[in-house]
DNA sequence: CTGTTAGCGCATTCAT
DNA sequence: ATGAATGCGCTAACAG
């Protein structure tokens, strides 16, 4: 089967084809001036051959190793990490650049030592990405070389970043339903302490200061980020006196939960109560019923642009760092409903 | 910030250490024979100059590339994906090497790439892995390196491989429900023309027969894998004569559907209809109410057996090619309950 | 247009 | 126990 053939290298390519290494070396870098017959030959001897260079020779004599390191937090826990990364991946690819990828869990010790193997194999840039928005703390290593910060920034912003625009998201959201009329317009958001939860409530401030509507605590509330918080609180608000016309749910997960709650006390989605999640996690949010109108946060292009830019900003990487925030889009589905129109 | 300082090399420490490159060699792969004041000068010049052994270059020199390639079709649409990869990554890098992950989308050109980048990045093995289990068709480039199939086998079974064991997931769901007493056991599995189906099916079909209950098709459904099939069988099974006590989904996607369907119903889990799902897809199994028992497919496992593998097998990875099952556990949770106990 | 040559940084002989 | 020399496969610089 596999044949243990000595390894071909471009020496043998050059006998085959009766030629110098150098010649062989020119048509695999596309170099123009070779004449059309020996670039043939030298072609045919490679085909036969099945010669393939040897990228460590190549990057030696090169400097060029293009790859970068891609390193995580607890990856593990979330399903949004494989858009991420597949933005990531698929731009790097199209620029013939391949990802080293490593989890660490958190662990700083598996974090230097990722750092170090990185370093090792001269990737030429790494992109740091975090599975929830936060500050992070990197070992100074990063510094010697172009590093992108995925879904987290630095405390001094030193690092470029880029992250989803959390307060646009929030805005989006509730001016969607003030626009449908909502007035009591409930939030169920994210955990307290979290960067994202805090740029959601502003941006959820924001849109009903702008439309003179009330801002008060009346209708908000602080979750854990899973259904069972948007169940609770979800039969909590509609007890209430005058009992929100519209909830907003910091995830979709809380979403659900709300959902459940919501059937339980007879009450319809969108007809008696519109619902936008956030997240637009597919296997939630679409299968629903009604299907869940949610903010998307854009992951792919997130990985995307980090690539990017690690591709654009060799030189320059780190004087004036960008610190990107990416627009969450507003996935309509069927669970926003004109207040009234019940 | 980042000085452009120039490399740093062996000869580098050599010198500060008054030592020839060879033996700075020795300490960085703990040779035995070096004298303790030399390696200690030697440490010493290593940590003051911040030098790193230059990966490339140990890899000319060494033949060890301490890498394995990781190729996906469509990873993008799971998040199954994530601990697939999560799996291979530990366990390389708990062993010294790292992944290089490519994503194909399942385009055969692209894979063909994929292939050949890796052929010349020397990757020590390929891991190939599907997104569901399948039969694939490979380049014949993978045969030129140790090759292991992830969720998914060749059709000449040439290749290793590991796949999760469909049927004794089946089987052990069922047979979980006939000892809580059930006899009327609904099955609405999968798409039909799918391996995971085929097996689970078979498992299903195989814990009735042993336990003497009949085997018709009265209450097998084939859906779409997603909520809304879930919904429409369930309805559909219910109304039936004798209705089925318990239903054994071939996702937790249906699973969920199920539930809204026996919600509209006013039919409760899981005093009137007991439910076992399929995945452990953590967002609905443990958040559905009341939470789901399902079968787990234990991805994480065969990531580590994969890379396990390759590790172990390299002199002789194309004899005798394991084809490994993986056994799904049962995790339960509160959807199954002894019939008439309600 | 093409052949020859000199390293890239390292691990490994072979001497010593 | 250690230094010097060799070559891994390749690209680029230099001759022709």
């Amino acid at each position: 089967m596999k044949s243990l053939r000595k390894r071909v290298t471009i020496q043998d390519v050059a006998d085959r084809a009766s030629v110098g290494v150098g010649t062989v070396s020119r048509v695999l870098n596309g170099h123009p001036k070779v004449s059309d017959n020996t670039r043939q030959r030298i072609e045919a001897a490679i085909a036969e051959l099945e010669y393939h260079p040897h990228f460590a020779a190549r990057h030696m004599r090169t400097a060029n190793s293009q790859t970068f390191g891609f390193i995580t937090d607890q990856i593990a826990t979330t399903p949004f990490a494989v858009k991420l990364i597949q933005g990531a991946q698929d731009t790097a690819f199209q620029n013939d650049m391949l990802l080293l990828i490593i989890n660490t869990e958190g662990n700083p010790a598996l974090e230097a030592e990722a750092i170090r193997l990185m370093l090792e194999r001269h990737v030429e840039g790494i992109i740091y990405a975090t599975m929830y928005p936060r500050i992070v703390d990197l070992p100074a290593a990063v510094h010697q070389m172009p590093t992108m910060l995925l879904d987290c920034m630095t405390a001094d912003r030193r690092l470029p970043s880029v992250v989803p625009d959390e307060a646009g998201g929030g805005f989006c959201a509730t001016e969607t339903l003030i626009k449908h009329g909502h007035e009591r317009i409930a939030f169920i958001n994210l955990r307290e302490d979290s960067i994202a939860a805090e740029g959601r409530l502003r941006g959820y401030r924001a849109a009903l200061s702008q439309y003179d509507l009330p801002i008060g605590n009346r209708y908000l509330r602080h979750g854990n980020d899973w259904a069972d918080s948007g169940y609770q609180y979800a039969y909590e608000l509609m007890q209430l006196d005058a009992p929100p016309t519209a909830i907003f749910c910091g995830t979709d997960r809380i979403a659900m939960g709300v959902y459940d709650a919501l059937k339980e006390m007879k009450l319809c989605v969108p007809d008696d109560v519109s619902v936008i999640g956030f997240d637009n996690q597919e296997v939630i949010a679409a299968y629903l019923r009604p299907p869940l109108s949610t903010m998307e946060v854009p992951y792919y292009e997130m990985g995307r642009f980090a690539v990017d830019y690690l591709l654009a900003g060799n030189s320059e990487y780190n004087r004036d760092p960008v610190q990107k925030k990416m627009r969450c889009p507003f996935i309509e589905r069927e669970s926003v409903m004109d207040i009234g129109l019940a």
